[in-house]
DNA sequence: TTGAAAGCGCTAACAA
DNA sequence: TTGTTAGCGCTTTCAA
């Protein structure tokens, strides 16, 4: 059974053609309505409005975007989607772009160089108004590729090294020598570092290294290490915590490179009457909020995650919309939260 | 200083043109070249990539997808990231679209039916292959752009209703049913409910519906309730734990809309030294592995979060291959896990 | 305020 | 194996 003209299924998308012949517009006038330019009449108006809205046309944005040059997309090039730092950092570039007309479109590396360079590709030939991308240390393929874009690169999260574009972030060796010297001040002086086995999470290491150099100055060094991968974050830092306490009973601080891993050191700790934070003490890194839920607050430093994705939106909207702009610099302050887990001096 | 011509800044993007001239090989032959297409000589090959690769060419997928009617990109439109389920279905989906030419686009509506119709509406504007969904409840407007859309649409995690195409999920009234059932049956009697203050979080719903539905065959309801939201989950469970246990001392057994909240409630009554699960049992839903770390294993209930990606992303990858098909229907089966905060008979 | 023509950068289809 | 031609569906530009 044939359908009505103006529903018939076509099994075609529709076009401004169809809409056009719907309300007897031409089809450039049916363009203007829609992206909602003015100088058009409003009986006009009224009329391509309802032929769209009866018909169900929603526009080709590939053919829009061809046509005028323009992609309101934003490239987002995220190592992870598990760690849930960066939901939080897309949570504040979602919230500054909703306010534009410019959407986020999200890539994920899995901390592997080929990855991001093959998603940075596809991303490219997207050809987006900006790229959103976290961390410094790309192959140089990557960063040629970015280089070349000729749009607005934020490389955020971190800010020790040399931006190609734009940088939003926070430094991680500072971070590192600041919980150090905090470590240190409250008396501590075995400490031990837990850690993840991943070589390309260079935040983690500049913070390590941020960590030791600090320690190195108050003539300590770190007497102890652990790594893992995989896994349960929490689980790992239960057994990792084991493990090192067993192999080096005489530590009398645990600084681990995030706060799940952390949180289950504590766990662990807390488990086996171990006095925290007179006997050991603890820290983390990130100030995830789950933390706000343990028995006893972690040590912990804040990396803005938030604030970082807000201020990376905010370049790329910015020179989105023309205002001249380039190698913006913006490098925040973690701010450390001493918990119930680090002595009180 | 004019640049060398052949590695000029012209500052437009590169064109199959440019590559064309830089080779002296046709504009078709190089597309032909880039898009792996057989049929081209060696040689013609070797001159095209390399002059690609030296002018730093990322063709123009945006003219591609126009010029070929071919968008390689599924949709994925959840709720939220900050929910670790949704990176764990994603995860899935990447893990099998990986093997196939197909690249997943993530929209995020944060449970706003206004937001997923505008979200949609973007993405199918981009004429993608396919589109993943959470959930069967949508608006008209939305509901009438998916079945226009003349694409594969899989509605994914739950499979109570009625979907527009194809289905992968879960019964959450279902798994409400069960884990009622295993409570009855381990013998609590006095059962609290806990969960989220979210209207529109259809399967906690469906959960809680087929739960209240099993406890009145048992001749039983629930005894009290209470909820919550935003902020921290682990410490609005530690909190709304406490308030329901203060309001209504004579529960035995509180059951919670998701394993964060839960965890809370276990490390509540940990604290607290409340006996469990002899004096008071406990349960959650989903599974995450972060419950591997806690003191002690927290009933639950497998949603196959990984496994629903998969299975979604197998579909479009199907579809999109030409295989014919629609209205696919894949019902998983939630797997009951006892762990140890609910009696075993 | 509206319309007609040209073309964005690429690929399908066909020809050589 | 390679090249030519004609669009894909829209917007830009210019004319009416």
């Amino acid at each position: 059974m044939p359908n009505d003209e103006t529903e018939a299924n076509l099994n075609r998308p529709l076009t401004l053609r169809d809409v056009s012949a719907a309300s007897g517009v031409s089809e450039m006038t049916v363009s203007r309505v829609l992206r909602g330019r003015g100088d058009v009449s409003a009986t006009t108006r009224a009329k391509v409005m309802e032929a769209a809205r009866t018909l169900g046309y929603v526009p080709n944005k590939i053919a829009g975007a061809l046509a005028s040059q323009r992609v309101n997309l934003v490239a987002v090039i995220i190592p992870s989607l598990k760690n849930l730092v960066f939901p939080e950092v897309m949570s504040g570039i979602s919230e500054v772009l909703d306010e534009t007309a410019l959407q986020p479109v999200v890539g994920v590396t899995n901390y592997e160089p080929e990855r991001e360079e093959k998603v940075l590709y596809e991303m490219i030939s997207w050809r987006p108004s900006g790229i959103i991308i976290a961390g410094l240390e790309h192959s140089d393929a990557s960063r040629a590729m970015l280089k070349a874009a000729g749009i607005p690169i934020v490389e955020i999260m971190d800010s020790d090294g040399d931006p190609i574009d734009a940088v939003v972030g926070i430094s991680h060796r500072r971070a590192g020598r600041e919980m150090a010297r905090a470590i240190v001040e409250a008396g501590y002086r075995k400490i031990g570092f837990l850690g993840t086995k991943m070589p390309l999470d260079f935040r983690a290491r500049k913070r390590f290294e941020g960590f030791t150099e600090a320690l190195a100055k108050a003539g300590l060094e770190v007497h102890d290490q652990e790594f893992y991968e995989g896994g349960s974050a929490l689980l790992k830092g239960r057994e990792m915590t084991e493990t090192i306490l067993n192999r080096s009973p005489d530590l009398d601080f645990l600084y681990y490179s995030n706060d799940m891993i952390a949180a289950g050191g504590l766990l662990h700790c807390l488990d086996n009457g171990i006095d925290v934070p007179g006997r050991l003490g603890l820290a983390g890194f990130n100030g995830v909020d789950l933390l706000d839920g343990l028995p006893v607050r972690l040590a912990t430093m804040d990396a803005c995650r938030a604030e970082i994705g807000q201020e990376a939106a905010r370049i790329v909207a910015r020179r989105a919309s023309g205002t001249a702009g380039g190698g913006e610099r913006v490098v925040l302050t973690p701010k450390l939260q001493l918990g119930e887990t680090l002595k009180r001096r």
